[in-house]
DNA sequence: GTGTTTTTTAATGCATACATAAATAAATGC
DNA sequence: GCATTTATTTATGTATGCATTAAAAAACAC
């Protein structure tokens, strides 16, 4: 049998880290589930080596729990988990609004974030929620990059990333975010103004009502765990 | 030769977490070194892979570096580093002590917190800084813990881990903390009185102060990193 | 001496082997 | 039958070997 020789331009580490991810956020592999190193190796093509530091880091991410003789469980996000990471990232979200409009960028820097915006509200006249949730993430991460912070930058995504899947399962159960949209706007004339106070407080409710509605949601249909 | 058959309660990955911990607490693992990974194995009586693991675990938390083939590097932690990672604790902290607040909590769960403000008093009346940067150490992880998010809890502790050695470095050149408790006594009573808005203004301005302070004395003193 | 190519060295990334210990099944006693 | 012990299985944790390839050293041209 030929080998096929591709070029390699990431270690089989990086690949199972990724693959994984993909697996997870796929729901192939689906939160509470337990997995073999072994199986996972072979569904990878690799040895366990590779596949258990990827699962190490996906760990340390908070994406899965490695279980001697149990295998690999795929985390599930319970109601509580997700008031205490809305609870996070309303914090680190609002001080990197606050530290944008601080540093004060001119429009062309801020032209990601606007148009952000405006693919959030073409989604939403479309009714298309998986366009406008696509777009709410690249608002907030790149709210977030202009913040400045770096920890902050990789503390959020790993919030995030904890969410994602909540979110797909939440998407169609929400009430269409019209609201949403208004603070986004307001939020990014706060930092293009270079007013940090408001940008804060803006931001902040902004969070605040998102996590109302999102563990609002997910008590009244009894979703314990994603 | 005769082995010592002690009973082994962790792993030799979580050994090596530990002990590397350890070594570069004490700087004996000095900041911006770099370290062979088949040196670290044999300095910890193992083989590569346990050291490895632990090694991905401790870049994780932001402790150190894995570069190919130029060894692990011990990072160093500049002033910018310093004031990123004071922004994340003003923030998550001052969440924590809001929700401490909010939770309300008897005078016998607060005792802790309240022992860790009477050990600082004692320790600056003695002026013994070590002592004081303990149960400071102490207050804030108190404080953390109070305030009931456990990821607020461990990204509280990952950054703490990264200025612990920084603060050993300043100790020393800072002035005799003596307001600063003064503020911890009003975190406590807010706390206590279920007053959430100024448990958080509280701590906010605390932390606000604490990181102009350590930042003006890294400038003054040409610490670009430690 | 300086810049370029070739050779050598050696650190890592990964596969593999295996001892250990947990979990399960089988066997035994009553 | 049921409880208890023993045997068996098997997933992990770790050591080890090796191919790969980046970096260092050497050889070479000029």
């Amino acid at each position: 049998m030929v080998e096929l020789k591709e070029k390699k331009t990431h270690s089989n580490a990086q690949r199972a880290v990724q693959e994984l991810r993909a697996l997870i956020f796929s729901g192939e592999l689906a939160a509470g589930s337990d997995h073999l190193e072994t199986e996972l190796a072979e569904r990878l093509g690799m040895s366990r080596t590779p596949v258990r530091e990827a699962a190490l880091l996906l760990e340390s991410q908070g994406l899965l729990e490695m279980r001697p003789r149990k295998g690999v469980r795929i985390l599930p996000v319970s109601s509580d988990d997700m008031r205490e990471i809305y609870d996070v990232l309303t914090e680190l979200e609002s001080l990197a609004a606050e530290r944008a409009a601080a540093i004060g960028y001119t429009r062309d820097e801020l032209a990601r974030l606007n148009a952000a915006i405006g693919d959030m509200d073409a989604a939403i006249a479309a009714e298309n929620l998986e366009g406008w949730a696509e777009a709410d993430d690249r608002f907030h991460a790149e709210l977030v990059r202009l913040g400045g912070n770096s920890r902050v930058e990789m503390i959020v995504a790993m919030m995030s990333d904890q969410v994602r899947r909540a979110k797909a399962s939440t998407l169609f159960i929400r009430p269409l975010p019209v609201q949403s949209n208004e603070d986004h706007r307001a939020v990014y004339q706060a930092i293009f103004k270079g007013d940090p106070e408001t940008a804060r407080r803006i931001h902040r409710a902004h969070r605040q009502q998102a996590r109302e509605i999102l563990t609002g949601l997910l008590e009244k249909h009894r979703l314990k765990s994603l």
